[in-house]
DNA sequence: CCTTTATATCCGGATAAGCGGATTCGTCAA
DNA sequence: TTGACGAATCCGCTTATCCGGATATAAAGG
């Protein structure tokens, strides 16, 4: 019951689920999320370890990155509430906005590594 | 955005979640859900509250008896979350243990009005 | 080693949420 | 109108959560 509802307050926070909604475009780092959220580093850092914690997403590291993605699970409850979830969150305008910024943001970010 | 958390962290407390699955039996008024939880009236009260107001129950008066039920919805996520997590809480033991005390307590009560 | 860079964790303060006894409100019957 | 009862709300208190600057780790390069 308690992993259920740490589960479920991994939720109910605005900035965790705009990250879930990026994540849903795919893979991520920290820097990249700092820079479409808008937020300081320790916040989405906070935020990431407590979305790990709660098992929603995990992380990858490369070098100096860490890359976070959206977990696959075999848990019913976890998978029907994160399809459901994103599916709504995509349709919100903040997540929109998001998903904008986040398109502009990573099409400069190929600039400068291949211009 | 904020009206997605808001209806997630009504979610995000055991005793409500013990609630949201004894309404998914059946309307049930205060006094069955505080013999049942076995909490304070107050603490009871102001959990229903919230998952009022959170949109996830509705309230009926009955003489001096409040009856509390699941509220129908049209809303997707709301419909799909509510479904999901009551299939996933009948499979607790925690629930189950309520379920048992209700059965009892609704027999119990039953008796009284009958015998 | 020492630096730099990316990320994680710590910390102190602010805000929110939960608790349950006490009080108030609403309804009904006498 | 009064009394009794079910339920809602108030209140002071405790606990949890969030914030973001400061500090600590971890990896890579010189």
């Amino acid at each position: 019951m308690q992993q259920t509802t740490h589960l479920l307050k991994a939720l109910t926070d605005e900035t965790r689920l705009r990250i879930l909604a990026l994540l849903g475009q795919g893979e991520l780092c920290v820097c990249d999320l700092i820079a479409v959220l808008q937020l300081p580093q320790s916040t989405v850092s906070r935020h990431l370890a407590l979305l790990k914690n709660a098992g929603w997403v995990s992380d990858r590291r490369q070098g100096l990155w860490m890359y976070y993605h959206l977990k696959d699970t075999g848990m019913p409850l976890r998978m029907i509430l994160q399809q459901t979830l994103l599916a709504h969150l995509a349709g919100l305008p903040a997540t929109q906005k998001d998903g904008e910024r986040l398109g502009l943001y990573l099409k400069e970010k190929s600039r400068n590594a291949c211009g």
